[in-house]
DNA sequence: ATGTTGTTGCAAATGATTCTCAATAACAAG
DNA sequence: CTTGTTATTGAGAATCATTTGCAACAACAT
């Protein structure tokens, strides 16, 4: 059984709920897919399988709970999610202009995290770091215009 | 004239915009609110004075495109925003427990991030920092009630 | 003062997410 | 492997923050 099947197994009986098929396929869907996706994409990807879209998003908290997937980002009024099971810590990058997401690792910056979260006493449990701004190509585009 | 007013004249005319009666109003109502706020708040702030909550929302990426404003979070499905002129920028701390909101000072991250930028030629705009976990007096609680 | 062009309030539309509910599936116990 | 209990599901309706169309209006350059 899959590393990520049996950690939302363990998570599903902790809180006595069960494992139904929906929620296996909907958790293949999400690591099956290795960028960042909605609800929507879920979707599809387990499309014909008949699981309601309903049931998508009634299972993307539970894998959010369970530490399996983590908000990424919000774009076009959607949620992005992404899985986080042997996925370093990154940084979003978001270009304004293109829209493109980059990403690049965080590490650096977690002691750092850790440290505030300590002296305040907090426990912490998702990092989440967006950089809005311009990013390289649309900054030469925009030369090349001038 | 304040320095948020003549910051935002001098990006509306940048973009042949106009200054007016409205949009003074909703900026006045977001230099005068010092916690996060919504639109919804900001009407709030504003009502009676005949400004709709259309122009509300659509005022809002202006002073974000200014760099008045910007996102700070998103809570209960709504967007939140933030004054950011004379304010440092700062972390946010989300309490998934109570749902409180703490803030902590940035700047040791700045460098950091700014060299991260340099070396991929990224223009940051704005930097948005989410920590999710439990705060300490839900841990308090938790560790009482056990 | 006037014309041009952007802006507004209002109401309707949009669209992602959530909810309701009756039918069904998971699973613990015997 | 039955059965009883309780959680879950699909389908479609409901929600509700945000956006949009439009005709009346306001800003501002000249
Ligand atoms: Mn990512
Ligand atoms: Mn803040
Ligand atoms: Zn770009
Ligand atoms: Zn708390």
């Amino acid at each position: 059984m899959s590393e990520q099947l049996s950690k939302f197994q363990e998570y599903l009986q902790s809180q006595r709920l069960k494992l139904t098929r929906s929620r296996k396929l909907v958790l293949e869907a999400a690591f099956s897919l290795h960028e960042h996706f909605d609800a929507e994409s879920l979707h599809e990807r387990i499309k014909g399988l008949n699981v309601s879209l309903a049931t998508v998003y009634r299972t993307l908290p539970l894998l959010q709970e369970a530490g399996l997937v983590q908000l990424a980002l919000r774009k076009d009024g959607r949620d992005f999610f992404e899985h986080i099971l042997g996925h370093p810590k990154h940084l979003h990058w978001l270009c304004e202009s293109c829209q493109r997401v980059y990403e690049t690792e965080l590490e650096e910056l977690i002691p750092i995290l850790e440290n505030k979260a300590k002296s305040q006493r907090f426990t912490i449990n998702t990092i989440n770091i967006h950089i809005s701004g311009i990013c390289w190509k649309c900054r030469k585009n925009e030369n090349d215009s001038q």
